[in-house]
DNA sequence: AGGTGTGTTGAA
DNA sequence: TCAACACACCTG
C-alpha cells in the first residue's frame, strides 16, 4: 500500500470512524457496494475508492485510493484549493497550516489535482515548505549541482510506447537502485520510489523486477510522465541522487530528460504512440515526419482548467 | 485482466 | 452539488 502520509493536512489525529471496528473484512466489496461516509468519496468496483470534487457543474477527478480516509484527505485538500479554507472538509479539525495554504495558492488547480492524482502531493507539500520559505513561493528544482548523476539511458520505443514502463538497464538498476523489501513503500511485489523532476516537481513510480522478462522496470506513473513530458523514443532520462544529504534523504532521487534534437519538430507529444513507434524505430531518432500529433484535445488525464 | 475515470442520471 | 451506477478504455 502506499505509506500513509499520502495526502493531507499535516496533523492525522482524525478519531473519526477509523477507530471502531476497522471494516469487518473488505470482503463485501463483490456485491454490496458500500457507500463512503466522507464527501467526495466513491467506491470503485474493486473495493479501493474513488476521490471527486465538482467545480462549477463539471466533475474533478482526484484519483484512487486504497484506503478511503485517504481518498477524503485527497478530497479535502481539493477543496481548499477549489473553495478556500474555509470549505467544508471530512476532517474539519485538520485545517491546512499556513504554510500548506501558502502552498496551495502558489499553485494553479490542475496542477494540485495532478499531486493528488499522482499521490505526491505530500511529497511536493514538503518540499514547499521546506525549500519555498516565506510566502508561497513557488517551488524552486533543486539545482543541477546539487545532484549527482548515477546513469542516463536513451529510451526505446517500448519505453515510451503503450507498454507503459521504462526498462532499467540491469546493471544500473542492480547498482543504484536495489530492489530490497523493505518494510514501508513495499507494494505487493516492488517499490514506490519520488523522482524530483527539472521542474521541482514530483513523480512517483513503481519500481519492480518482471521475472517473465528478467528486467528492472519502472511502471506504475511511468505513462504519465513519459506524457507530459512529451518523452519520444531516442530521448534520453537521466537519474540522479541527492549530492549532500544521505540517499537516505527521503529516498528522494531526481529524474531529468533532454530531447534529442529533432527536425523543426517542436515537443510534440505522441499522442499516437504506435505511430511514434514506427517512426522512431526506423529513423533512429532522426524524425522527418512532422506532426508529433499533439493538436486534438489531450485524451485521458486532461481536466480541470484555471480559475 | 484488472483498474481507472468518464458518461449519465436522479436526488439533495 | 453530489454520489450511484454502468462500462469504455487505458494501464500494468
Amino acid at each position: 500500500m502506499d505509506s500513509g502520509t499520502e495526502v493531507t493536512f499535516a496533523a492525522s489525529n482524525s478519531s473519526l470512524e477509523s477507530g471502531g471496528a476497522a471494516e469487518p473484512a473488505a470482503a463485501l466489496h463483490l456485491l454490496s457496494r458500500q457507500p463512503s461516509r466522507f464527501k467526495g468519496v466513491v467506491p470503485q468496483p474493486n473495493g479501493r475508492w474513488g476521490a471527486q470534487i465538482y467545480d462549477r457543474h463539471a466533475r474533478v477527478w482526484l484519483g484512487t485510493f486504497s484506503d478511503q480516509e485517504i481518498a477524503a484527505r485527497a478530497y479535502d485538500v481539493a477543496a481548499v484549493r477549489y473553495r478556500g479554507c474555509e470549505a467544508i472538509t471530512n476532517f474539519p479539525g485538520e485545517r491546512p497550516s499556513a504554510g500548506e495554504l501558502a502552498f496551495l495558492a502558489a499553485h494553479s488547480k490542475s496542477e494540485i489535482v495532478d499531486m493528488l492524482r499522482k499521490h505526491t502531493y505530500a511529497a511536493e507539500l514538503r518540499h514547499g515548505l521546506c525549500r519555498g520559505r516565506g510566502m508561497g513561493a513557488r517551488v524552486q528544482p533543486t539545482t543541477p549541482w546539487a545532484q549527482k548523476l548515477l546513469f542516463e539511458k536513451v529510451v526505446t520505443p517500448s519505453d515510451v510506447g503503450k507498454l507503459s514502463r521504462l526498462v532499467v538497464p540491469k546493471q544500473h538498476a542492480e547498482k543504484h537502485f536495489p530492489l530490497k523489501r523493505s518494510p514501508e513503500n513495499t507494494t505487493g511485489n516492488g517499490v514506490l520510489l519520488n523522482f524530483e523532476d527539472g521542474e521541482g516537481k514530483v513523480w512517483r513510480f513503481r519500481y519492480s523486477y518482471w521475472n517473465s522478462s528478467q528486467s528492472y522496470v519502472l511502471t506504475k506513473g511511468w505513462s504519465r510522465f513519459v506524457r507530459e513530458k512529451g518523452l519520444r523514443a531516442g530521448d534520453t532520462v537521466a537519474f540522479s541522487q541527492p549530492v549532500y544529504g544521505q540517499q537516505d534523504n527521503n529516498n528522494q532521487l531526481f529524474i531529468n530528460y533532454r530531447k534529442t534534437p529533432r527536425k523543426q519538430d517542436e515537443a510534440g507529444h505522441p499522442d499516437d504512440a504506435i505511430a511514434a513507434e514506427a517512426r522512431s524505430i526506423k529513423l533512429f531518432g532522426v524524425d522527418i515526419a512532422g506532426g508529433g500529433g499533439r493538436e486534438a484535445g489531450e485524451k485521458g488525464t486532461a481536466n480541470s482548467w484555471e480559475t
